[in-house]
DNA sequence: AAGTGGTCTAGACCACGGG
DNA sequence: CCGTGGTCTAGACCACTTC
């Protein structure tokens, strides 16, 4: 295979990267000075800087500079723990509950309630008809004022109408808390996690570069009162700060590594 | 905001993908009847094209045209059903078992056994020192004949050395057994899903575009005859044809969407 | 052979950040 | 102001697919 100039030069800046030659934080050459250490044009210079953003190795500032990113911290995002348990403070929903508990702040922006038709996708999860309507409450969740997660919960109308639920305001203490004073207590769900490329618009929301892909956590919760489901929520993370976690079986208590801060779903 | 020509072009396209003018399957115009199109030069269309494949939207295949990817089939991984539990058949890992059972042909392929001082990230995660060495199995993993996925686990050596952990040959029963056998019976365990972009190995590997997030899956395992981990296992999968599947409680059997496959981890 | 996308060049002007 | 990356052009040749 005859060897391709861009894909050598990505080559050499990678191996650079891994090596630590180039750390966390530091600047790499600029355009020009690439062009003339491989003997590029700027064009074969730039593909060659573009798959590296595009693996996330590096992260370019216009009028600054390229990057090697610096490391984040990595908030791990507790998705087995049960509801309310380990000391959280009750009268409040989960995530604002363990953001504090993490000694953040927590911060709900944008929150909006809507009725409307669900989606193929979206009414075979809830199991309801394309033509039964659903409550959808969305908001935007912050962590000491940087954007953390989009979420959106899905209710079946006939669960939702004439209750809090389907309207305007934000509700403190929690959806499950209301869905347990309705007479459906949430004894189980089942969580499907996918992950996918960004919108521009997610992009532009989140703040991050090329190559950063989104997890996207659905999960379908259910009551012993009945069959069907008694809630979807979908929640949107980007994956550069997040990591999802689940334990099986009486797993031990978390040992944190450092800088690693768990919150909750 | 001036609006920029490629951004504008991507943004058209995106809109006749999403609005399903292109269909899955369907051929895009040809990169130069975008130029004509769009009025811009050939490299102009290229960057909107780009920028459609880092999102996923659309598949290029050299001498043959530009595609909307056809949707593909999801597995579906389940990981948090009980080993050996649903119907496996016995003296099979859970991998082969639940993909046989799917009606589907597991086939592990490559499959390497090492021994090795951990970086710093697999002794933390194993509780070993990193000058302790670590036995250390690696394989990939193939449906029908399509790459999968592909996976490492790592034992403590005072667990593997003299048994079969550490030697060279698969282990049809699955290593869950052996571990069994050896008086660490797996008790529980703690996921940690991350996701990323692939190396170019691993596009190489699984076929894979541009715009293809990888999952990648820690699990560590507990014994009750031990306080720190019995072995660690590393997964790795494409997203573009996997969802992760995680059930809390006693969730209700599960319902397939059309052409869904349900895979074991 | 014809048509597709892949690579590469040389040069121009623009927009942003920081001194 | 200068240096950075961002946008865009026009043209050339190459590699792969299909007929």
């Amino acid at each position: 295979m005859r060897p391709v100039r861009h894909q050598e030069i990505a080559e050499d800046l990678r191996k650079k990267i891994n090596s630590g030659e180039y750390r966390s934080g530091m600047q790499l050459p600029t355009e020009s000075e690439l062009e003339t250490e491989y003997g590029a044009s700027r064009n074969t210079v730039r593909v060659a800087v573009a798959a590296l953003m595009n693996e996330g190795l590096i992260q370019v500032n216009r009028g600054r500079g390229m990057y090697v990113p610096d490391s984040l911290i990595p908030f791990t995002v507790l998705l087995s723990e049960e509801e309310g348990g380990r000391g959280l403070r009750p009268g409040l929903d989960s995530y604002r509950a363990g953001v504090l508990v993490a000694g953040r702040r927590p911060d709900v922006r944008n929150f909006t309630t809507r009725i409307e038709y669900p989606d193929t996708e979206i009414a075979g999860l809830l199991e309801v008809g394309e033509r039964d309507q659903v409550a959808v409450r969305s908001s935007e969740r912050y962590i000491d004022d940087s954007p953390y997660s989009t979420q959106r919960s899905y209710y079946p109308m006939d669960i939702a109408r004439g209750t809090e639920l389907e309207g305007p305001d934000k509700i403190n203490r929690g959806t499950i808390e209301v869905l347990r004073e309705l007479g459906f207590e949430q004894v189980s769900h089942r969580d499907t996690v996918k992950a996918r490329m960004p919108t521009p618009e997610e992009r532009a929301f989140f703040r991050i570069g090329l190559g950063v892909p989104m997890f996207v956590v659905s999960r379908i919760a259910y009551s012993a009162a009945r069959e069907s489901p008694v809630r979807l929520t979908v929640t949107v993370y980007p994956a550069d700060r997040n990591r999802l976690s689940y334990d099986g079986g009486d797993a031990p208590a978390r040992r944190l590594t450092e800088g690693e801060i768990p919150v909750f779903g």
